[in-house]
DNA sequence: TATCTACTTTATAATTATTCTAAACTATAA
DNA sequence: TTATAGTTTAGAATAATTATAAAGTAGATA
């Protein structure tokens, strides 16, 4: 029951409603010890396999899309022509296998940068991405 | 018509015959002193604005396709659901301006890593590319 | 040079991922 | 308890890409 007002509370501060739908995702999502990545496909799958409880695919885009806004998600930047999620939000790294195109994470101190060249004027840096490609 | 026979001896290089509609797009994308971005809308307008010559939507694609296998281009990691390419083929990094969306280079020596991590066993680093995310 | 064949192009249909629409539903403020 | 603005939903619409199969062509071979 904690962990349910956790994910209320969560909601609320975000200016987000508390429906059924979206405290049934952010469970998916967010009650794991581990984070993962995922697509809207795949979380699909997740939600609606034993037909029990039925959401949209509507419902799972919108919330998916107000999720990321809210920072509770992060978009993965891909060369593939579907939207990839990270339940990681913190900075870090990835490696992309270009034979099975796995993206695994990379954790962020084991990665350094020594030369960083200075953003553009008016602009911030918001964060610094690496992604090592691999073959075999 | 040097840089023409360039371009056949690098189609024919790759095993791809140097078909008309090959040769012209070839020249669109790399007969400039500038490397660039682009994606297939964008590349069929500059192709096929002119009403003269016509190629069609599927040749640029299966084409786009074929020089990325060929290793002429590279295929951009964005968070967007459609393929962005790139005619600078050479390990480079990259801003990405999350209000505009804008995806622009930066040269590979004005940024340094100072350490890196050991790739999964069996497999090779192929590149290492840096996304620095901008916000105003 | 003529002919054959595998490769290529093309228009169009099909598929996939995502967004839109508008009606029904619901959290919450008053 | 009620009003209302936010949310969900099924299904339609759109956008990007891939598949299909018929017509065209480059290049090998006779």
């Amino acid at each position: 029951m904690n962990q349910k007002n956790n994910i209320i509370n969560k909601l609320r501060g975000s200016g987000l409603r508390p429906t059924k739908q979206r405290i049934l995702i952010a469970k998916k999502l967010f009650d794991k010890n581990k984070t993962f990545h995922f697509t809207v496909e795949t979380l699909n799958k997740k939600i609606n396999k034993n037909g029990s409880e039925k959401i949209s695919l509507a419902t799972i885009y919108n919330t998916v899309e107000a999720f990321t806004n809210a920072g509770y998600l992060k978009e993965i930047l891909t060369s593939k022509n579907k939207s990839y999620y990270d339940t990681n939000i913190k900075s870090h790294h990835h490696f992309y296998d270009e034979g099975t195109k796995e993206l695994t994470d990379i954790n962020y101190n084991q990665v350094k940068l020594s030369k960083v060249p200075n953003p553009p004027k008016g602009k911030k840096i918001k964060n610094l991405e690496v992604v090592i490609r691999l073959q075999n």
